[in-house]
DNA sequence: GTTGAAAGACTTTAATT
DNA sequence: AATTAAAGTCTTTCAAC
């Protein structure tokens, strides 16, 4: 059993706070100080805190794939050849369609998602790879998770 | 070779906007017409459009898990038993260590990402969902491409 | 679709509890 | 840590191009 971490607590008003910044995160500190049950100044201090603490990491925006002319995303797990872990990590960094990807243990070596405007563009990138790469790859029905928050309570 | 979808295009100005965005989506409206080489109020009413057009479908906060309690994180590949579908699918969606799940074609029906505390959380979750799925697990130990915005150019 | 100017709204500072 | 009030800054509206 660890000591509980005082800097990890977030206690009901953090909380209230960072669900309010995940539903839309340029709501003014009028409206957050609002949702937290706060005066702005308060509110301020304590997102300048949030942010100082690391705990939150960036204020980001949602692109929709689809809007902007990709209709389609895959998950692609990768194994590089022996001797092919750097490069087949530098040509996942460097082509753009990869919006994630993650370095993971077990048998695949890297997990990547990426967006394509068609099955001919996939088919493109991961000639390139499996030059180097034994690759898997699952294309995206549907997203029952949406990129939701941890559990913000302990 | 499809026709070219205006809908789907975005000037240099709206690129401009979206990469500042996506670097700090709390940007003052001042400072995002700036960014792009606009008036605010032009600035405004873009941010606007984009939204309308649905190209920007949300203003997220990005929590770092490991600053509040979540030291580890997995990718789990789920192929539920004959039946178990849809079960699997509500108890992913039930529980909160999930922070992303994607229901893909191939032989995984879903690609989940969770956050936990210890490896002993893991296992416990992932009994849950072994009596009614196959599952295949593995530990995040890196994230080469951390969430970036798709190609914007065409 | 963009601009500049003015009115209105929000944010920040500073003093206080 | 939180609050109120006031000064400063930003956002929004609107007339004009």
């Amino acid at each position: 059993m660890g000591v509980p971490n005082a800097a990890l607590n977030l206690d009901d008003t953090d909380q209230r706070m960072l669900e309010a910044l995940a539903r839309n995160a340029r709501i003014s500190l009028k409206e957050l100080a609002e949702a937290a049950g706060l005066s702005s100044p308060s509110a301020a201090e304590r997102l300048r805190r949030l942010e100082e603490r690391g705990i939150i990491s960036a204020f980001t925006v949602d692109i929709a794939p689809e809007a902007i002319g990709y209709p389609l995303q895959a998950i692609v797990r990768i194994r590089p050849l022996p001797g092919q872990l750097h490069v087949v990590e530098r040509i996942i960094q460097e082509t753009p369609e990869f919006i994630e990807c993650d370095k993971v243990t077990g048998d695949d070596c890297f997990i990547g998602r990426l967006v394509v405007r068609s099955m001919g563009e996939l088919d493109g990138i991961l000639d390139k790879i499996t030059e180097r790469a034994e690759t898997n790859t699952s294309m995206i029905k549907a997203t029952p998770v949406k990129r939701r928050l941890p559990p913000l309570s302990h």
